[in-house]
DNA sequence: GGGCCCGCAGGG
DNA sequence: CCCTGCGGGCCC
């Protein structure tokens, strides 16, 4: 391969050609990109040292072989007709009034405006498109970027290599037939799935950013995982036990909506918790998303009713003609198959779905426009959108904007529906600190070939409201042919707590995905795994410490490593992973987020501490004031206090004194 | 990893 | 009461 041929060295400075670590002598640094390159390994190699020291590597210097200049590695999209941007950044280095950091950063700026994002119409992040997206790099110093488009990454994944890009930007350059990483060159082996922490951090450090813009306070947050919120188990009946009966049955329901309630469930209708079904929240059974109202049916992928309306979906595989873009979808009706012999489901179609049943409660809720809940699961093996391994994830409501009729790929037809999310609260896959907004339809080839197109007529029942700036019900919901056990009416102070613990519970759901999966701590030295989990590196190491490998050849001569009696297996689910611990590397990026994270929370919590205590003393002063009545002015409080914090101070005789108030004294 | 079996829940 | 169904455990 060309690119074999020119490779610079690694960020551990090792050269990637011969994997030696050359001398300082030895190294060439180019003089747009700043990257070292071993002079010996060069194929081009500057004649003088007046030619070395204006030396352009491969990747940056004009080349007369314009596939080689283009290299041929993720990322290096941005050098096509840059020649400007050459001429720029040799200015910048030029410019003796800059010190090396302004000098990193401006090279920085000008490879980032240059940078060539994939185009991508219904792209679901507008903000980073005008540079919105990386408002937030200052709280990461610029440590957490795409290094294909230098933007904050967008659906961030990882590679095995430890290096993270966005899921477009890797996807586009796959698609181009480029699969080695940009930042260090090794091959990416298959697709990769959304890495959860690094989205999780990208988005606490919007909300901080957002809330401190603001001057609000967070609320305080807790690191580790609390497991107070989780589900009974499904029972089992004497029925199911017994011998080749393995099948559990349904618990208690723990959500008090009616079982052909739609939309979101909220926290009125969640007795147990108060908070209602997050966005994000994962079951490890049909069964238990059944307990919590979202999806009620326990095989099937469709829950509705011919005459109402499909309240939910599961996006689980089942059916090879899906097809995930995340924000919207195109999924595939239910039927067609032969289910005799006591059969369940079968992969296997025999004859042409149809618009009956649940095929019709899902045209009914396009044509009416209602939110439709959907649930992925592990078992979707295709899409980069499908949670971890082992899990079914609630993401939120869609809208059916379309549905037709096409031969599917085993040759009958198929029922189709375009799913586009509708949600107010962020998908678990982006960044994002706000829901949806409303976004054009996706252009669907196949609808050329559609037949028994069904479109709305007429507004949707479920819409964005522009003055509200939420997703709501515009016209009554379908009342529910269900009788719905009443729930407990709530006090107001109750309502408060319900809000406060929300924004709590997202918090605490967010930094729970820096936590290893294995010593349940905050990360330490993190590696992502090509199933996207995250563990410290030194736990993925002795979780294995002293097993061996078994080396073989593939058909092609490659030499791979298989697992000793398949036991190199992720921790959290069954995917091979011994090559990848062959070579673990460290997600540097990840872990200086974290960090980064870390320290504002700390920051945060020490500012928190001094303004309860303020708050504290606020309140014993008015305990002691008399005459003071309710609606007194905030104003006039604060005021007061600082009148009786002097007083105070001067006699002496307060035992319990803020550090502000000590400032104010003063 | 694929096939088999069958409890379970809901629609009609 | 029968039919449907994007489950899930177990066996090979």
């Amino acid at each position: 391969m060309a690119d074999d041929d020119v490779l610079p060295c690694n960020p551990d400075g090792i050269c990637m050609i011969c994997h030696q670590t050359p001398s300082p002598e030895e190294i060439l640094s180019c003089t747009t990109c700043t990257s070292p390159w071993h002079v010996t390994c060069l194929s081009d190699r500057p004649e003088t040292v007046a030619d070395a020291l204006e030396w352009g590597c491969p990747d940056c210097a004009p080349s007369a072989d314009p596939g080689q200049a283009a290299g041929n590695s993720i990322g290096t999209g941005r050098n096509r007709g840059s020649g400007g941007l050459v001429a720029a950044i040799k200015a910048v280095e030029a410019d003796e009034s800059l010190t090396e950091r302004e000098k990193a950063k401006k090279r920085q700026e000008l490879m980032s405006k240059t940078a060539l994002p994939p185009s991508d119409s219904d792209c679901a992040n507008p903000e980073k498109n005008i540079n919105g997206g990386n408002d937030v790099l200052d709280i990461f110093d610029g440590i957490l970027s795409c290094t294909i488009c230098m933007q904050l990454p967008e659906r961030p994944v990882t590679t095995p290599c430890g290096h993270n890009f966005c899921l477009k930007c890797f996807e586009k350059c796959a698609a181009q037939g480029n699969r080695n990483c940009a930042n260090c060159r090794q091959r990416i082996p298959g697709s990769l799935r959304i890495n959860s922490a690094l989205v999780a951090a990208i988005r606490l450090a919007k909300i901080s950013k957002r809330s401190s813009a603001a001057g609000e306070h967070q609320p305080r947050v807790v690191h580790y995982i609390q497991n107070q919120n989780r589900p009974d188990k499904a029972f089992t009946t004497e029925r199911a036990k017994k011998p080749g009966n393995a099948n559990a049955s349904s618990g208690r329901i723990f959500v008090t909506t009616a079982h052909d309630h739609f939309g979101p469930i909220t926290a009125e209708n969640d007795p147990e918790r108060n908070q209602g079904v997050m966005v994000g929240e994962t079951w490890r059974f049909r069964m238990e998303c059944r307990q919590w109202g979202i999806h009620r049916s326990v095989v099937a992928g469709i829950f509705g009713q011919s005459k109402v309306g499909s309240q939910s979906v599961v996006l689980s595989g089942g059916y090879v003609d899906d097809e995930d873009h995340g924000e919207w979808f195109i999924y595939t009706g239910s039927g067609g198959r032969d289910l005799s012999g006591n059969k369940r489901t079968n992969n296997k179609q025999s004859k042409d779905q149809e618009f009956t049943n649940h095929n019709e409660a899902l045209r009914l809720s396009c044509r009416k426009g209602y939110p439709v809940r959907v649930v992925r699961s592990h078992k979707e093996k295709r899409s980069s959108y499908a949670p971890s391994e082992g899990v079914l994830r609630y993401d939120g409501v869609y809208r059916i904007e379309k549905c037709w009729r096409k031969k599917g790929t085993q040759g009958f037809k198929v029922c189709r529906y375009l799913f586009v999310r509708c949600d107010n609260e962020p998908a678990p896959w982006t960044s994002d600190d706000h829901g949806d907004r409303p976004r054009p339809l996706p252009v669907i080839k196949e609808l050329k070939i559609a037949i028994d197109i069904t479109e709305r007529k007429g507004s949707p029942s479920w819409d964005y409201d522009e003055e509200k700036d939420c997703w709501m019900w515009k016209k009554p919901p379908p009342i529910s042919k269900q009788p719905v056990e009443e729930s407990d009416d709530l006090e107001d102070g109750r309502k408060m707590r319900i809000v406060k613990k929300r924004t709590q519970n997202v918090k605490e759901k967010v930094l729970k995905e820096f936590s290893c999966h294995i010593c349940q701590r905050v990360l330490n030295s993190p590696v992502t795994t090509p199933c996207a989990h995250n563990f410290c590196k030194a736990c993925l190491e002795s979780a294995f410490a002293g097993i061996s490998f078994i080396k073989e050849r593939t058909c092609e001569g490659r030499r791979t490593l298989r697992s000793q009696k398949n036991v190199m297996k992720c921790p959290l689910c069954s995917n091979d992973i011994a090559e990848f611990l062959q070579n673990l590397k460290v997600n540097t990026e990840l872990m200086k987020a974290i960090e980064k994270l870390q320290q504002k929370e700390e920051d945060f919590e020490e500012e928190e501490e001094e303004e309860e205590e303020e708050e504290a003393e606020e309140e014993e002063e008015i305990d002691y004031a008399s005459g003071e009545t309710l609606d007194e002015t905030k104003e006039t409080r604060k005021r007061k206090k600082l009148n009786n914090a002097e007083n105070v101070v001067d006699s002496g005789t307060m035992a319990r004194k803020s550090k502000k108030s000590k400032v104010a004294a003063v």
